[in-house]
DNA sequence: TAAAGTTTTGTTTGCGAATGCAAGAATGCT
DNA sequence: AGCATTCTTGCATTCGCAAACAAAACTTTA
């Protein structure tokens, strides 16, 4: 209340204790939720700490209480505009729910495993995994109990805790939407091969396209990033027969071919060639891309990753889970009428 | 080494101590650095350590030795790219200077508040601040010894750690260098009126239109986001006098606003108006934008931040101290001859 | 009003590692 | 060899809080 401007040593619950005139655990309670103290040692209590200024010390009840309050977020610290979105959704979410975010870029395989040491170090409650995680180190972290939650990442037949887009009805209303424009050459741009986001909706894309009539007349594989779409854009216009439609993995190529497209090699987009994406990230939607897409709902995936990792905080025996979630189609202006022959 | 599948408890120093055949503080010394002891002990500990899989708790550690090795970061959770890229450039340095990162993300003032609350019950080691951190939120951390770096942020008058991009030569070239291209009817985009790093932009901006010729004509406030470039550039370009070179005080917002004018005014840029924006964000330098602007060395700034930090942390004594690395002028094609009139 | 039940409070121990101190081992020096 | 010096090691204590248990205070009920 009052402004203090004298340096305070940082007060304990005995410092307290003393000034209320009463013991440790008194004070412990008093700030603890949910246990039994009567209303007028509340009062006191609270007085003294709030005359001392007094906060619990969460390393020292990390450390009796084996639960730290953390999770640990791991992310690629690639740069792509959907790691952002869905870190700072999770960030936002993890504090609403009483958590600290123990945060974690990913530059490279050694930086997983350093990062599991510290987790385990600081006895992270939970880990949300949005970065390549090998098989080994998932188990490592299972071994250790500590809960993961895998954020758009997958291991075949292991049980795992997992939040998935599913875009399946999404990228038919788009192979659809693309068909109903007249295109039937398409060109793909995929993800790296071992991604299994890139292989899932590369799988749905030419599921998509069988159903519907079509054909792939060439393809390329980028590693996500917004520059690597420039030469592959070049690479699967070469081909003998041109593609009509574009369809990249993820938005970030899917901006940088339509870059290339109308900045680089003087087409029109969607009037020459037609452009879609993956993930429906903010910078997709500006008024220089207005990108036809499919849209993950980030945020309710990060809502559903929170839920998932506190479930399994507080009831580890919990099974595992893995939550789908509806991608859905967003229309933009990057795809038109396939240009007549 | 070998796997190990079953499941186990998480082993102790005293565990560790005892397979071994030594002591507790033995081990203690093995796993600090600098610490006084034998290359036979080293081996025997090692050995049962890693049989053991043991790794020191880092909670326990952070308890007695009054220092937890993690630093939290306030960032902004507002959606402007520009923070992105300075949280990860911060998170990789300082997880390569071994400190965690305890990550805030901030919505608003309440958020401030929370986070600081936690940095002190999680003892955290220092603070970059790179979101609104009011003086008494600050002097809060101050009194409670908390070592702090504004990350270009700034308090007139008061002693504060500060990392700041000096801008004033670059804006100098940018506006001579709209002057080469006949400009001399400006559109200046503050951003909102609180900023200090707004004022200063426009402050420069002023000087230098008043060094090199030019007047402006129309001005209009911004929230530095992308969708408030929009009404802003109609405002700007409703004018009686219209600018020929808008000036924005970031570039997100200068990338909305060539977004208004080149898709919804149909304007062509810069045939017909020039834009220029600050930050040097990774995004302004898509083709489809190619900004002109002032480039802040933001992985220099990170570096800076992180060494700061440090320093205060091992020496809290040290004095603050500002340091102002300079920005560069990047010409991008967002900039051309002014539009004979 | 006294016994039984309920709630509140205090006492004590322990979480896991670091460290000052003192004892013990190894080394240097004459 | 004998003594001084340096290096290692173990013992005991400490960090700040939580929680099991015991003791005390307060309610209820017959």
């Amino acid at each position: 209340m009052s402004s203090k401007p004298e340096i305070n040593s940082r007060a304990t619950s005995y410092d307290v204790a003393r000034l209320a005139g009463v013991s440790q655990s008194a004070v412990s309670r008093c700030f603890k939720p949910g246990a039994s103290i009567s209303k007028k040692m509340r009062d006191k209590v609270v007085a003294a700490a709030e005359e001392l200024n007094y906060q619990p010390n969460a390393i020292a009840r990390s450390l009796i209480s084996q639960r730290s309050h953390m999770v640990a977020i791991l992310i690629s610290s690639q740069i792509n505009f959907y790691y952002p979105e869905v870190l700072f959704q999770l960030s936002d979410r993890f504090s609403k729910n009483g958590l600290r975010v123990l945060l974690f870029t990913i530059n490279g395989e050694e930086d997983v495993a350093d990062a599991i040491d510290q987790i385990w170090q600081y006895q992270a409650d939970g880990v949300i995994s949005a970065s390549a995680l090998s098989i080994e180190q998932h188990q490592l972290l299972q071994r250790r109990q500590i809960p993961v939650v895998m954020f758009n990442r997958y291991f075949y037949n292991l049980p795992t805790n997992t939040i998935w887009c599913d875009t399946e009805s999404a990228v038919n209303e788009m192979i659809s939407h693309l068909k109903d424009f007249g295109h039937s050459k398409f060109g793909l741009l995929r993800g790296p091969d071992y991604s299994m986001v890139s292989q899932e909706r590369m799988r749905l894309v030419r599921q998509a396209i069988d159903t519907h009539g079509g054909q792939i007349v060439s393809e390329s594989e980028g590693n996500y990033r917004y520059e690597s779409a420039a030469a592959a854009t070049q690479e699967l216009m070469q081909h003998r027969v041109k593609p009509t439609a574009i369809i990249a993995a993820n938005d970030m190529m899917a901006m940088g071919v339509l870059d290339e497209l109308k900045n680089v090699m003087g087409k029109s987009v969607p009037a020459d060639v037609s452009v879609v994406g993956f993930d429906g990230i903010w910078a997709a939607s500006f008024a220089s891309y207005e990108l036809t897409t499919v849209r993950q709902p980030i945020g309710r995936m990060a809502e559903a990753a929170v839920e998932m990792i506190v479930d399994r905080i507080e009831k580890p025996t919990t099974s595992t889970e893995k939550r789908y979630l509806t991608g859905t189609f967003v229309q933009g202006t990057s795809t038109g009428p396939a240009k007549a022959k």
